[in-house]
Formats: C-alpha cells, sequence, structure tokens
DNA sequence: GTTTCAGTGGTAAACGTTTGCCACTATATC
DNA sequence: GATATAGTGGCAAACGTTTACCACTGAAAC
C-alpha cells in the first residue's frame, strides 16, 4: 500500500504538503502543486491508512452500534440508516450484537472505545435490574464526559445523548384505536419482563383501558421474537378463549401471533383483531396494524448526530408514532363478543 | 485515557514491559513484574489503542463484512453468525451493506481497507454482467495478492477465499422432493435477475423437472424480498391458475407467498404446497418446508478462518443444505391435480 | 524604502504502540 | 575458572499521519 511519503516524493514536495492536499486542510496549495499530488496519488493507488490518523487525531471515523438483536428487523433497519448515513461523511459502522445484557454491553462498548471510534449508539432500552447495569452506566458516563459522543435511542439509565420515542404515547394510541373500533377484551401480549421500552408500551395500554373502565390483560412476556408471539397466543387459545384484540409489544411478536392464528384455522380481523407496534418492513407484508416508525431516519438521525462537524451538535427531535391501519384490525362484531369468553 | 508509558510509569517499568504484559508476548516477564504491571494497568484502566496497534503491526483485528442486504434475516443471521466468532478472538466487525451494487461493494472494499481490516467477508453473490464488476475483482484481486484475507460466501467472480454451499442441489433436492410428493405442476418463484445463486437454483429446479420430464416455470423475478414473493403470487393468481406447489428462491419470498395466500383465503398445504430455500428463523415460525443451512455457523466458520493465527489456515468445507419438512407442503390430492389447470 | 501580510511550502515533533537488539544476571556446562 | 545459555529487562527505532511553527516570496500599505 502506498503511503504518503511515496506520493510526495513522486510529486516532488514534502509530505506536510501532500497530506494537505489530500486530506482536506485549511492550509493553502498553489493548484498546481495540488494537481501534481492528486495525479501521483491516483498513480500510486494512494490509500490513507485509518490508523494513523486515528492514532494522530485521537479519534477515528468510526461509530459503533451497539444492538440488542440484529436478526430483529426493528434493529436491523435502525442499523442500516446508521449505516448509510455514516457512510455520506465517511464514516464506517461497526456492529456490535449484546443480546440485551448489560456485561456484553459493556464488553463491546470498551472495545469501541479503543477503536476511538467518534460516537456509540444504543439501540434497544434496558432491562430493570439486570446485573451490570451500574457498572455499564459508569462506562458510559465516563466515557461521555472523555467527549466520546454517545447516543441512546431507547431509553437507558445513563447520561447520553437521547433521541427517544414515546413508547407510552404509541401504544395509549394504539390501545384506544382497538377500543374506538368497539372491542372491550383487548389483551397486550408479548416483550421481555423488565425491558424498559417494553413496560412503556404495556404502561400505555393499561392507561388506555383503565380510562375505558376496562380490565388490562398482559401476557406471554417470554421475549420479542415471532415464536414468543406464537406461544403466547397458543397458550391463551390453550386456555380456551380468544381477546377481541391484542396489542402486541412489537411488531415481530404480532407477526408470531398472525402465523399462529392463520396456522390454526383462525381468522383476522374477523376472528380478533391484531395490531404490532414499531413499523418494520416485515409487518407491511401482512397487512399488519401497526404504530410506525420511521425506523431508516431514526438511525439517520443519530449518525448525523455523531458525524456532525460541529462542538456541540444540536440534539434532533425523534420522530413520532404514526398509526398505520392494515387489514388485520376491524370493527367489533356483536357475534364476537358474545360468542367468546374473557379469561 | 491511560497510555502504556502511564502504565509503564506507575509500574516502574519500562513501555516494553509494560507492552509484553499487557499484550501477549513471547518475551518471559518474572511473575511479580508482571503482577506490578497489571495492578497498574487496573488501577489507571488503562485501554490499549487499537489505532495504534494497528499502525504498528500493520493489521488491525477487524473483520469487514459486506453484506447484500442486512434486512434479508439470511444476511442478518451471516452477520451475526462472523460478529459472535470474531469477538471471541477478539476482533470487531464492521458492517457495511452494499445492495448488490458492485459499485458500492467497491467502495466498502476501499474504506475496510483503509481501516486495515484482516480480513473482508463478502456475502451475497454477484449480479452477472453489472457495471463495476470488473473493477470491483481487480480491487479484490490486489487486495487477496497483499495478504488481505478475502472470504466470499456465495459465488463470486474473483480470486477470494470462497467457502461456498451447493445452491444447484439445495433447490434441485427441494423440486425432487416436491415431486415425490406427486406434485406436477411446479414453479418456482422469484430472484433478482442474474444474481449467481439465485440462477443456480434456479438451475437445480429445472435440472430435476427436466428430469422428471416436466415442463419448469420460473417467474416472478422481481427481487429476493417478502413483497417480491407478494406480489409474484398475486400475478399468478390474477392469472386464474395456481400451481400445485411452489419453490421459491428464498425464503423471504415464500414468506411472502404465505402472506398472500393467507390473507387471501387460500390454504396451504391443502391449495399449493409451499417451500423455501435459506433456513432463516424466519420460516420456521410459519413452518414453513425449507432448505436449512447453519447460517451462525457458516459465518463463523468465515470469521474463524480470517482470526486464525496460522499464515495458511486451511479453508473449511462448507455446510450443506438440509431439507427441512414443515407444514406448508403436503402430498397431492387428486382433486388439486384435476380442479385446476396449469398455465 | 520600510513594514505588513497573505500565500505558499517545508521541518520536525508528536500520537501509542511493538519489537529487534543489546545488556545484565544467575545458573549450567565443560 | 572460563564459557555458554536461559531468563529478564531496557533502549530506541519504527509504523503513517497531522499540524504547530518557521521561512520565504511578492505585493500592498504606509
Amino acid at each position: 500500500m502506498a503511503t504518503l511519503r511515496e506520493v510526495a516524493e513522486l510529486a516532488g514536495v514534502s509530505v506536510a504538503t501532500a497530506s494537505r492536499v489530500l486530506n482536506g486542510s485549511a492550509h493553502p496549495v498553489s493548484s498546481d502543486v495540488r494537481d501534481s499530488v492528486q495525479t501521483a496519488a491516483k498513480t500510486l493507488g494512494y490509500t490513507p491508512s485509518a490508523a494513523a490518523q486515528a492514532l494522530k487525531q485521537q479519534r477515528s471515523k468510526i461509530i459503533g452500534v451497539i444492538a440488542s438483536d440484529i436478526l430483529d428487523p426493528y434493529f436491523a433497519e435502525l442499523a442500516r440508516g446508521i449505516e448509510i448515513e455514516a457512510a455520506k461523511s465517511g464514516y464506517v459502522t461497526i456492529l456490535a450484537n449484546a443480546n440485551r445484557d448489560p456485561e456484553q454491553e459493556r464488553t463491546k462498548f470498551r472495545v469501541l472505545r479503543e477503536h476511538q471510534a467518534s460516537g456509540i449508539v444504543f439501540c434497544g432500552s434496558d432491562i430493570e435490574g439486570a446485573p451490570g447495569t451500574a457498572e455499564l452506566a459508569r462506562d458510559v458516563n465516563m466515557a461521555v464526559r472523555a467527549g466520546t459522543r454517545v447516543v441512546a435511542l431507547a431509553p437507558r439509565g445513563f447520561d447520553s445523548t437521547k433521541i427517544i420515542i414515546d413508547n407510552v404515547e404509541a401504544s395509549y394510541e394504539l390501545t384506544r384505536y382497538m377500543l374506538s373500533l368497539g372491542h372491550r377484551r383487548v389483551t397486550f401480549i408479548g416483550g421481555v419482563p423488565g425491558l424498559t421500552a417494553v413496560e412503556q408500551r404495556a404502561d400505555g395500554y393499561r392507561r388506555a383501558m383503565f380510562e375505558a373502565q376496562l380490565v388490562p390483560h398482559v401476557v406471554g412476556r417470554t421475549g420479542m421474537r415471532q415464536e414468543s408471539g406464537r406461544n403466547a397466543i397458543a397458550g391463551i387459545v390453550a386456555e380456551g378463549s380468544l381477546p377481541e384484540a391484542i396489542v402486541c409489544a412489537n411488531d415481530e411478536i404480532a407477526v408470531g401471533v398472525l402465523a399462529y392464528l392463520w396456522t390454526s384455522g383462525y381468522r383476522t380481523p374477523e376472528d380478533v383483531s391484531v395490531a404490532g407496534i414499531g413499523g418494520t418492513r416485515g409487518g407491511a407484508v401482512f397487512g399488519l396494524t401497526t404504530m410506525t416508525l420511521p425506523l431508516v431516519e431514526l438511525g439517520g438521525l443519530a449518525a448525523r448526530y455523531i458525524a456532525s462537524a460541529s462542538a456541540q451538535p444540536s440534539v434532533p427531535e425523534p420522530p413520532r408514532f404514526e398509526l398505520s391501519i392494515g387489514s388485520t384490525t376491524a370493527k367489533a362484531t356483536s357475534g364476537q363478543a358474545r360468542s367468546q369468553q374473557f379469561g
């Protein structure tokens, strides 16, 4: 690999000048010298050493992403948004999966710092009382004070910049929509116990239910994946009663619920209305009613914040959830209300 | 951030010794000195500078991943496998999405090289005749000769190490399974035209059909996503005829097909058998019959090859597809054969 | 005819590691 | 007692950049 020195020699200038030409600097360089350096670089196929630059400048053009579960389209879309926007400013994205485990998050965070990442984005919220949470918070707070840009895209118990969507409102709105369709027996399904984002969504659901003077039912908190939804609804069906409507903790769970219902001979929305929260692309194919979020944009916001040249970039407003009505929800039928019994 | 020099001073030794203790070296160090260095490092919260290490050693512990589409679970699982295995050896994974565009792949490849990645993994095959393919091949071949480890997990027209699964056989086997169920009108759906992996799968399907003296039908080559499957089957239904069985170019397409069928009142496998290729987790929830591949392991293989300490690591055998029979395929019924007409 | 200054280019000192080489000690070998 | 050798530790030179500082030129300002 050609180095700056070789380019400088070929162009007949000093490395300083070559550096100034090749890696944008305020220092002026005459246009003929500039040209000769550029042709020399092209001839030699010069590639700057990111390592040397990082070492010298004490920061590298790296954005770290610590995701809860990259297999969940919600995070995959977020990661993609970050990557697209990062690439525009010449940043690369280091992806780390942490499985919602604070210990793993901490390890990944440390590694990211070793690589002098300019910024680190946490995708996914924390779990109340998970061991290692306090230590992670300590590390993050220290890094933030040291000038590393840390962004959380979900509720987190540390002092990072926060671009956080309103989970409570999302499920509140969605539940109210279900109620507005005439459903009364509305169940909330899924989620990881203690996961802040899920608790918030459950809270929004409960608030809407209480306001309508209905009893909330929260079940199947066995995870955030499609299987969880499948298992949860299987459990409900096994108990012999189907609610009129189901609000799922996320889209994946909702898709799992649909998969079970459809393969078991139930129909949506005739037998039961189902909705998700998240707005991933997967839901769209199933015509899922869901609270959507522009995920790619949200990721982009975080990347742009980190890549921003300004010393104190303004924190962007988080996007808002929007209700996207699909074909998995419909008005309650009188038959529905009578034929089934609420657990 | 504490540097090695600070640690060395606190421990009362030279930086050389500190380096030898903290970053594994063959040079022996007495255990008491070793201890004092380690405690000093702990006290100061020493974090090695990956940039400095990369600069000095001319390679950094980075594995680059160039994926076709990170939103496709197939690649997401692969990426996850790479990440898990990479992390075990202290490597970090840089993820780049290239949308199957050789120009983008080239850009990402260059950036990865700037960061002195030890290795780069291409996930996803190339598209015949796509502009920029030759230039990408030139760059890759140059990098390979320069000692960068490049691994392709799908058919590719450059001289990288290859860990490539047998796409032809996968669809051949799957098609034969469909035929063994008694189906005669078997259609192949989906895929990106010219995408090598898809062409291979289509070829395997055709071979099986020819052998059974049946006319192959390949349709709906509009992409690899769920939407593509949905649209393709919608088109087929609009033409008024449903095949007895459908082999999809990948699992995502198959799920899209199922989504359409189920939401349109068709039943699987009663009305039509559907199968995919890939073995992503998503398919499992729908009970999809599919040719599965241990994707996480496959990714791990690539990572392990790159992280290998040996100068000439042996190239691992690719895993083989295995038929996983779900609930979306069944024996042909006599009614099926008579009631419908093949386009 | 000075002085000032914008424009341009070079010199050299970092940045934080790793590692080849040398030096010293203590023990083993002849 | 001389010599080899294993064990241990330090010195200093890189690795490829960036950038503060200095130097020179020519034109503008006085």
